[in-house]
DNA sequence: CGGGTTTATCCTATGATAAACCCGGTGCGATAGT
């Protein structure tokens, strides 16, 4: 039988409910082999792979939870090649679009038939994209998310049936949409627009929250999740705790020059704030290290430079903040020290992946102040003033009834308001989630049908902000969980995300200081709620155990977030009922 | 939330101290100006 994936292409299998399954899935699962083994070269697969294949080619909305590099990517390049339409991907960086073409480029099969749709490119190119989507020859097709907003872009779109709707980096969801990139929360829309294709969702890292938030978010159906390969044993963890800022400054300089020294290199030390990425690669460049900062207030010029020369392995460090990491794939990267936390255990763990990914011995270091978590409180912080909603609601329903067809932009906003941008659209997104305006394809607001009267959308919106808010700050407190606990922080980590590790993991430093093995582990099956119990709190209503320490016990709840409680306090009030699912 | 910087305050002047103030991350796309 030719090969699937040479050159031609085989329509996906009809599906067919009164199709004996186990039949229709051995030839998916034959097929998908052909396919990863002719197209890529795959002898076998990574964990979780050849599932959310399996998953998606069986027309399933799917969220892969995998491990970052071309794990995630073989997913719809192999899917895609057995799907009956074109494939859309929506890839948060024009940089990594770009990467992506170039990649099925390389592929012969492929050649030519993926294209990018982004503001970088001429009016001409964008609409070859366009046109080779409508007429076959573009198979693959990368855009942002913001590329969705615009009419025209969908309806092309749409009239080429898409057949797979891959969200690379679907964390961005759940981390981006509320204020930062609104785009993505119209993505759930966008999908119905198409008629919803098959969706697939790839993330690196995410915590059950974040996966039940992408999965509602993007309006999957049914959708399975795959979760594999999350365990990274060959990163070793540990965590230096400096009270003294200064002392702490030093401990970082100390920390990297010592790895350097030893030859372990390149790195990357993370920096919670500009300024910081600079002194701090001052400091190390005064000590004669090859180093560069890199944030997103430098000149793109440069931050090119400076990536290119890591990967060129010109550089011993890159000192960065957030900015340095999606697109970032460099394996021999030894080791991730961080001058401040991250804003959650996902985005911690995400930047520490980027080390080892060759899976060679590399090392994690966490530099923790307690007031470092200070910055991250203040960006998880920001509920709007009611009084603020309310006049935008205000205004909005106001335009309606003048007769002004247009509705209600945020530039109009801005004149009436005086307010900033960036505000106006999440008031607008929060008003939106609670069904009291409905915004349009030019991003103009409008009542929506049986719209709440102004007081009542600002009071139910404040509400919502509010729980954003709560299970924000309570992330940031799982982040100091991490640094501060003396379990083992492999169990840590790996308890974060659901899963669990009966042992201590003996690589990570509290289980060189003996601590983590004094503690009962996470699976002890004395204790009278153990992970992943289903409980239901009086005050925080439902919610899941997610870690038990000896005399504590973290639960995620659905409302507020994640929890501590005193064990002692929960069992003589009981104020945690055990509950059935 | 926390840190760093500027301003106000005491009042036969000075410089020390407190209070007020400001800032802090991520990128798309469109637009203005070379």
């Amino acid at each position: 039988m030719p090969a699937a994936g040479a050159g031609q292409r085989e329509p996906a299998p009809p599906e067919n409910q009164n199709d004996p399954a186990g039949a229709s899935a051995a030839a998916r699962t034959r097929r998908i082999r052909e396919v990863a083994r002719d197209l890529l070269g795959f002898e076998h697969f990574r964990p979780g792979q050849e599932e959310a294949m399996r998953s998606v080619v069986s027309g399933r909305d799917t969220l892969a939870v995998l491990p970052s590099g071309a794990g995630k990517s073989a997913v719809y390049q192999v899917a895609g090649q057995l799907a009956a339409g074109p494939v859309l991907v929506v890839s948060p960086l024009i940089a990594l679009q770009r990467d992506q073409v170039q990649r099925l480029d390389e592929l012969d099969a492929l050649k030519g038939e993926a294209a990018q749709l982004n503001s970088a490119l001429s009016a001409a190119d964008r609409r070859a994209a366009l046109d080779g989507l409508a007429d076959g020859t573009v198979r693959y097709l990368f855009l942002a998310p913001e590329q969705l907003t615009k009419p025209e872009v969908v309806d092309a779109i749409a009239a080429a049936h898409p057949a797979l709707f891959v969200v690379d980096e679907a964390h961005c969801v759940s981390a981006w949409g509320h204020d930062f990139r609104p785009d993505y929360l119209r993505l759930g829309a966008v999908i119905e627009q198409l008629g919803h294709p098959t969706v697939l969702a790839l993330t690196a890292t995410a915590a059950p929250p974040v996966r039940a938030e992408i999965v509602e978010r993007l309006g999957m159906r049914e959708a399975r999740t795959v979760v594999a390969g999350f365990d990274r044993p060959e990163i070793r963890l540990e965590v230096e705790h400096h009270p003294d800022a200064s002392a702490k400054h030093e401990a970082v300089l100390h920390r990297v020059l010592a790895l350097v020294g030893d030859g372990h290199v390149p790195g990357i030390v993370y920096s919670a704030t500009r300024k910081g990425t600079e002194e701090l690669a001052a400091g190390l460049g005064d000590r004669g290290l090859r180093t560069r900062a890199y944030h997103a207030g430098l000149r793109k010029s440069d931050r090119e430079d400076t990536q290119r020369a890591f990967m060129a392995d010109e550089l011993d460090v890159v000192v960065a903040t957030t900015a340095f990491g999606m697109g970032i794939d460099k394996p021999d990267t030894r080791f991730v020290v961080h001058a401040e936390p991250a804003d959650s255990v996902d985005s911690y763990y995400q930047e520490i992946g980027r080390a080892g990914r060759d899976g060679q011995p590399a090392l994690a270091v966490l530099v923790y102040r307690q007031e470092d978590l200070g910055l991250r409180r203040f960006f998880a912080a920001g509920v709007p003033a009611e009084e603020e909603l309310q006049q935008v609601a205000g205004l909005v329903a106001a335009a309606e009834a003048a007769g002004i067809a247009d509705g209600v932009d945020v530039k109009a906003l801005r004149e009436e308001t005086g307010r900033g941008a960036t505000p106006l659209a999440r008031d607008l997104n929060l008003l939106e989630q609670v069904s009291a305006v409905v915004l349009d394809e030019d991003g103009a607001a409008h009542p929506a049908q049986d719209a709440p009267a102004p007081g009542e959308a600002a009071a139910a919106a404040h509400e919502l902000a509010e729980h954003h808010e709560q299970v924000d700050q309570s992330r940031v407190e799982m982040m100091r969980g991490y640094a501060e606990t003396t379990d083992c922080r492999r169990q840590f980590l790996l308890g974060y995300f659901g899963e669990q590790l009966e042992q201590p993991c003996g690589n990570c430093d509290t289980c060189d200081a003996g601590t983590a093995q004094e503690q009962p582990g996470t699976a002890d099956e004395d204790t009278p709620f153990p992970p992943q119990t289903p409980v239901v709190h009086a005050e925080w209503g439902p919610g899941v155990v997610m870690r038990v320490e000896d005399d504590r016990v973290v639960v995620l709840f659905e409302e507020v977030g994640y929890k501590t409680l005193g064990l002692a306090a929960v069992v003589e009030n009981d104020l945690l009922e055990r509950r059935d699912s």
